[in-house]
DNA sequence: TCTACTATATTTTTT
DNA sequence: ATATAGTAGA
């Protein structure tokens, strides 16, 4: 990833003197587009074309799946440039991802055959960064601001909770962290919400002193959580109309992309952006040097910035996170005079993985009717595989994939997805022992680990002295015989003075502790304040504003190491898991040297903030020859020629989790539609029929959605409906109709036209048809019996263990070893 | 103040 | 099953 300079920096006109350097810009006007300017629209179907080339305020693109969004954006920003209708420093493009957004910028390039530097093409919280941290001054916040990610919250929420007693009423980190973030989603900030607040209600009263409270501690630290850094630029830009103008001119188009996954603050942030600026303030902007030349309508104001979003409610996924699909359905209200464009033609699936894509999406009511169609014919089959466990179920995939390799295709075209992270365990077992070359993208992330955090915080607390929780973290890591006690008469040795907790380590001596403890303080404190001089530039660099003279991030960061001790601790433990947190440390010095040589001139702070905002799929590596492994969240905008979708089980797919949401089923409906069409040639369709949860096993049901996929579209390697309880290959077709078959003789084509007889049933049906999967029932075993199995051959019961449908039998095997087995559905028969 | 043991929750998805 | 957090003892 690599920062974006800005030479049309809308510096100088704030809130009083005259700007010393005028911008640079005015839009070009009346310049005929050079030769061969419809090249762009070279290619593109009739519908893509019309989404280039309309011009208009307001633009509304509905993309379904794989019909070729990313090139319509890429074409329409490079046809504004190439026509000069447009500066590259006009165009403020929001994508879902860092990776996504330097595809886009290369993209783009690439057609104009030239750098279109000035661009902003980034996502929403790094757009909102890079406009909070110029304009921090007007908030009250520090510039280098720390971001606050989820786990920072919550460590900061348990703290206060602590001392609030609040557990006592239940609140609990993670409870009030949702909480509060739903709010922020909204745009609610404490004080509002405490005026609304039910003040009789004693659990809402606590709950606004959490807030409250959680607020003040952040403000304090000069830190920001990730809702902040949006629902921040909107009041700075609400609060500060002067600061609001300068985007507002500055962008002239704003094209936002997955817009069925902005959330209320999102959606208010772009409006905020496309305001027009009445011509008072236009006057008053000129006469401190902003040019605004050929900007200007008839009324002397400047117009609001040309609007285009770009979505497909099908594919919402991230209601839980507070994404509103009111804001792409309701569009043309709120913009009047939109312009729709719909594109339904897909260029990426066959036939067959459209044919079910599409028969499990219709499921969906309230919802426009669309259909994706193909002009590259049907393809091969889906495949269907049911396993006995998670583990046989990944070594299917495992097979499949050596298979798919030794046909030629690359592993890097070939991902794995999964409901929930714990699910990668299995997988990764599978992988391993069989040699396959994969990663696991996103999940427990690098960034995560406890050592890296550890490092990190060194870096935090010396870019942002005020950030405490950075400060509390690294105080006693690596142990220097810091305790609780200590930190606490800091702390309040800070608040009786009125002064940091960084200055109360300076003057440490003054608490009248221990002289080692004393002593440990004071040298940390030391430690940090050099490695604070170290970062200021020299004096030729202050006064041009660069970050000249600085030491580069890799050399703070080791000297920070090496100073504090953290890395011989590390490398002199006897813990021998200390050897690979080393290894993780340098590593990240391997990164920040990375980082130091692609963004020369770049500072700490630019440093942390990438870190802070790298979501999962910035992690892929397109070059690296492995398979990718995600979750069906992170596979959104990402195509492979072969995907297999993996626990398609009730309770995983949709989750239980999902169902006591309003919508739930509908959103992981959804999921599953993202899920398939994310492939290309192949699809395959996996579940087990029973899963550990909890270090418990538990007999699993295949997933409602699977019958909402035709018969016929998929060939059962092993199927659900599968009733011998030995042989264990005889494929049987899932939605096969026989009459009292495991699958009902329910006609589903009556079903839908009835929407009370259905919403009902269906569900009961599918649980019916599941409990007598594979049932062995009533077999009742003891130590003693012997058994043979389908896999293992024979061998003898050792112990029999659980109740119900969670009995297991241990069993001996004569040749494979040790196993255990759930008795209900494992393929075993009593001899 | 540090270490070792025990109890407990953890599994929804993410910037 | 496993990771973390809290508690008790050295």
């Amino acid at each position: 990833m690599t920062l974006i300079l800005d030479p049309d920096d809308p510096a100088g006109w704030r809130e009083a003197p005259p700007a010393s350097a005028p911008p640079s810009t005015a839009a070009p006007s009346g310049t005929m587009p050079p030769a061969g300017g419809d090249r762009l629209t070279d290619g593109l179907n009739p519908e893509q074309r019309e989404a280039v080339e309309y011009r208009g305020p307001a633009l509304l693109i509905v993309a379904g799946a794989g019909s070729g969004k990313t090139r319509v954006l890429t074409h329409r920003i490079a046809s504004l440039i190439q026509s000069r209708e447009a500066w590259p420093s006009q165009i403020l493009a929001i994508t879902f991802t860092n990776k996504a957004a330097a595809e886009m910028r290369e993209r783009v390039e690439a057609l104009l055959g030239e750098a279109a530097g000035g661009m902003w093409i980034s996502t929403f919280h790094s757009a909102c960064v890079r406009i909070l941290r110029r304009e921090a001054e007007s908030l009250g916040l520090s510039s280098t601001f720390t971001i606050y990610d989820s786990a920072d919250t919550r460590t900061v929420l348990k703290r206060i909770i602590k001392e609030l007693d609040a557990d006592t009423m239940g609140f609990t980190p993670a409870s009030a962290q949702a909480k509060i973030s739903r709010l922020k989603n909204e745009l609610a900030d404490v004080e509002t919400y405490a005026r609304n607040a039910n003040t009789n209600d004693p659990n809402e009263v606590m709950f606004v002193e959490i807030f409250r409270q959680y607020t003040r501690r952040l403000r304090e630290a000069s830190a920001l959580d990730f809702d902040d850094l949006i629902a921040e630029t909107v009041y700075l830009f609400r609060a500060f109309p002067k600061v609001a103008s300068l985007y507002q001119r500055r962008f002239r188009h704003i094209l936002v992309d997955e817009y069925q996954d902005t959330n209320h603050a999102q959606y208010a942030l772009i409006r905020e952006l496309t305001q027009s600026i009445p011509a008072d303030r236009v006057h008053e902007m000129e006469g401190h040097g902003v040019n605004v030349a050929a900007l200007t309508d008839a009324s002397g104001g400047i117009p609001g910035a040309s609007l285009t979003v770009v979505g497909d409610s099908d594919q919402s996924i991230y209601a839980f996170r507070g994404a509103d699909i009111r804001n792409i359905v309701e569009f043309e209200r709120d913009f009047p005079g939109a312009k729709v464009v719909l594109l339904e033609q897909n260029y990426r699936s066959t036939q067959n993985i459209l044919s079910a894509a599409n028969a499990v999406i219709s499921n969906n009511f309230d919802r426009k009717d669309k259909k994706l169609w193909t002009a590259v014919g049907d393809g091969e089959l889906i495949t269907g595989y049911t396993g006995y466990t998670a583990h046989d179920e990944a070594q299917f995939v495992a097979d499949e994939i050596e298979s798919l390799h030794r046909a030629g295709i690359a592993y890097r075209d070939i991902a794995v997805f999964y409901r929930t992270n714990a699910q990668t365990r299995a997988l990764e077992e599978i992988f391993v022992r069989s040699a396959l070359p994969y990663r696991v993208v996103g999940g427990t992330k690098f960034y995560e680990r406890a050592e890296i955090k550890d490092a990190m915080a060194y870096l935090i607390s010396v870019a942002n002295p005020l950030d405490e929780l950075a400060l509390r973290r690294i105080l006693n890591t690596p142990k220097r015989g810091i305790g609780p006690a200590t930190e606490t008469a800091l702390a309040s040795f800070a608040e009786q003075n009125g002064i940091s907790f960084r200055e109360a380590m300076r003057n440490a001596d003054a608490l009248g502790l221990g002289p080692k403890v004393t002593g440990a303080i004071l040298a940390l404190a030391r430690v940090l304040d050099e490695a604070a001089a170290m970062l200021v530039p020299s004096s030729r660099g202050v006064a041009e504003g660069t970050n000249e003279g600085a030491k580069p991030v890799s050399d703070v960061l080791v000297f920070l190491l090496e100073s504090s001790g953290l890395i011989d601790a590390l490398r002199n433990s006897r813990d021998p898991q200390d050897e690979t947190r080393a290894e993780n440390v340098e590593e990240l010095v391997a990164q920040t040297r990375d980082f130091d040589r692609e963004n020369p001139g770049a500072t700490l702070v630019d440093f942390l903030t990438q870190v802070s905002l790298v979501a999962a799929a910035d992690e892929i590596d397109d070059a690296s020859g492995t398979v990718s492994l995600m979750t069906l969240h992170t596979a959104k905008g990402l195509e492979y020629h072969a995907v297999f979708l993996t626990g398609l089980e009730e309770g995983l797919l949709p989750h239980q989790m999902s169902a006591s949401e309003p919508g739930g089923p509908a959103e992981e409906r959804r999921l599953f539609y993202v899920g398939i069409t994310r492939a290309r040639k192949r699809l395959f369709l996996s579940l087990a029929m029973s899963r550990a949860q909890f270090g418990e096993v538990a007999v699993a049901m295949p997933s409602r959605y699977l019958q909402e996929i035709p018969e016929g579209l998929i060939d059962w390697r092993q199927s659900p409906g599968m009733a011998t309880s030995r042989g264990g290959t005889q494929p049987r077709a899932l939605n096969a109709r026989r009459p009292g078959g495991a699958w009902g003789t329910r006609d589903r084509d009556l079903e839908k036209f009835s929407v009370l007889k259905s919403a009902a049933p269906k569900a009961e049906w599918a649980n019916r048809v599941t409990g007598t999967v594979r049932d062995n029932g009533d077999l009742t075993l003891e130590a003693g019996d012997r058994i043979r199995h389908v896999d293992f051959g024979e061998g003898r019961v050792t112990q029999v263990t659980g109740e119900g449908t969670k009995r297991i039998a241990h069993v001996a095997f004569d040749t494979a070893g040790q196993k255990k087995l759930l008795i209900k559905i494992a393929p075993i028969e009593k001899l």
